[in-house]
DNA sequence: GCATAACCCTCCCCCGTGGCAGACTCCAAC
DNA sequence: GTTGGAGTCTGCCACGGGGGAGGGTTATGC
């Protein structure tokens, strides 16, 4: 059966292969045609190719990539069942978690209908991540949480934003915060510092404030929407999620303000809530 | 508060997005930082652009591509529930749609465990393909199968390999195949008819070939591995394929044996079924 | 004020496939 | 032999990032 000069098109109906799909398996070596014209170019394959670019295009489906393709077939060729046996296996592990993936999206998809609000529920998830040393000043108080937040900041912002530092050239170079420094809620004489993180030279004239290095490292984290108000029920979830997977604090929880009040709605504010849970050692006793 | 020069690196720590998304979501203006110094080239973000930054994030891990992305933050943006409800829904439908196909493939990644071989069960599913029209030479010939096949392969053969065809440099150009005249299974007096495509002059001494243009167009095709002992097999899956999809036959079926018996092992032979199924024009109803 | 480390920049390649443009080649029929 | 249409070639862009090279910029500490 002299049958062996198969063009490209007539191939790529034969496999169910496309001509572009074809041409990138002769460039990466995976199927590369028995004759190629040298001076028109052209790929000619033969008929003993077909079961390969036909095993091809079955593995293609399956979702395996084109290097784990290449070994499943040297794998075969070689009669080696064991490496075929665990590419499959691992291919099926991946569609399993993949499968899991689009359902829990799918159900977020399903629970609220046409609202983008859903988008920062599905942010509820506390997230672990890396936080970056931070020179920072603050200044501390004791007292009702609202309340001495609102006498702080105001007294710190007076600080930074002096005429003095203005002409020092010193930046803000992240959102405020407030750091905690009480492991459980205290109704009325909580401790606590606003800061803010900075660069350049800081000229202080209130005694109460304090420059220093904030140290960085794996952290809880949680992004919350929504009035200050309903703060507490952010920290209430960060705490059981952390609870639930035994970490524990090792530095200040801190409070950072990524939204502006002044600007953005009440109900539009973002805050990150993060617990230091890393090597940090900034325990509260240190 | 007067926080405005937030550096690519920390911005991406809060928003969880990569750099590289970042770079290119400003190329893309789906997030273009505030201010970007245009002799360093550095990109400062703003405090007020986390909201959409981590808008962005969630959307993308939902899975939405960058445009889509950009119509949802718009539709919110104009409080416009209706095209939000619309790409929900329709991602919804995407995300069903993915998650059928990963467990279908699941399914068979199971149930043959180890074995390449289950590449040519999946692929026992029927497709329709395209056909282009060809120029075959066939001889004709009515008795039972196997025994008229082998009959008349060689005769055909011994014709398209002559010496003065050889001179004239006909040429091959796919595979050998066999058409059926009958629409039913005939034990012993089936009319069939063994061609090959060919290109070039012919000279014909046998009176009983014809050079004839064989009609392209839609076919239902399958793809069968193993002996021809076994076609009959594959025969009848494609036929009740057929009648489940009501398609009706409108022409010659064909026989295509793409490999070559010669050469490759019995139980590793391809041979490929056609139905000509025309261009829907000739449904049952019409 | 300077050194150094950390940061940031742009550009290129990778995955695997589809689409398009412009040029070349092949074949069948006249 | 010629011609026209179909087939094929290469190369570029797009998707949505990840990774790396090589070089400029900023911040901190001494």
């Amino acid at each position: 059966m002299a049958y062996d000069q198969i063009p490209i098109g007539r191939f790529s109906l034969i496999t169910r292969l496309s001509q572009k799909a074809l041409r990138l398996y002769d460039e990466r070596g995976l199927l590369v045609p028995e004759v190629k014209d040298l001076c028109s170019g052209y790929r000619y394959y033969t008929g003993a190719q077909i079961a390969r670019g036909v095993s091809i295009k079955t593995l293609c489906g399956l979702g395996f990539s084109l290097s784990e393709i290449d070994m499943l077939l040297a794998a075969k060729a070689h009669h080696d069942a064991c490496t075929i046996r665990e590419l499959f296996g691992r291919r099926r592990q991946e569609i399993r978690s993949e499968v899991q993936r689009l359902q829990q999206i799918e159900a977020i998809l399903e629970n609220e209908d046409a609202s983008l609000e859903l988008i920062y529920m599905s942010l509820n998830e506390p997230l672990i991540k890396d936080v970056p040393p931070q020179r920072i000043v603050g200044k501390k108080g004791t007292g009702a949480y609202s309340e001495t937040i609102s006498r702080l900041m105001p007294a710190l912002c007076s600080q930074i934003f002096s005429e003095e530092n203005k002409r020092n050239g010193l930046k803000v170079t992240g959102p405020f915060m407030t750091l905690y420094y009480d492991c459980e809620y205290r109704e009325k004489d909580a401790t606590m510092e606003c800061a803010a993180p900075i660069t350049g030279r800081i000229v202080l004239s209130d005694p109460e404030m304090e420059v220093r290095t904030l140290p960085g490292g794996k952290c809880l984290s949680l992004i919350h929407k929504g009035s200050y108000f309903n703060l507490h029920e952010a920290w209430c979830r960060i705490g059981a999620y952390a609870e639930e997977h035994n970490y524990i604090a090792c530095g200040l929880q801190r409070e950072v303000y990524l939204s502006d009040p002044d600007v953005v709605m009440e109900d539009e504010l973002l805050t990150e809530l993060q617990i230091p849970i890393g090597t940090g050692a900034d325990r509260p006793g240190n």
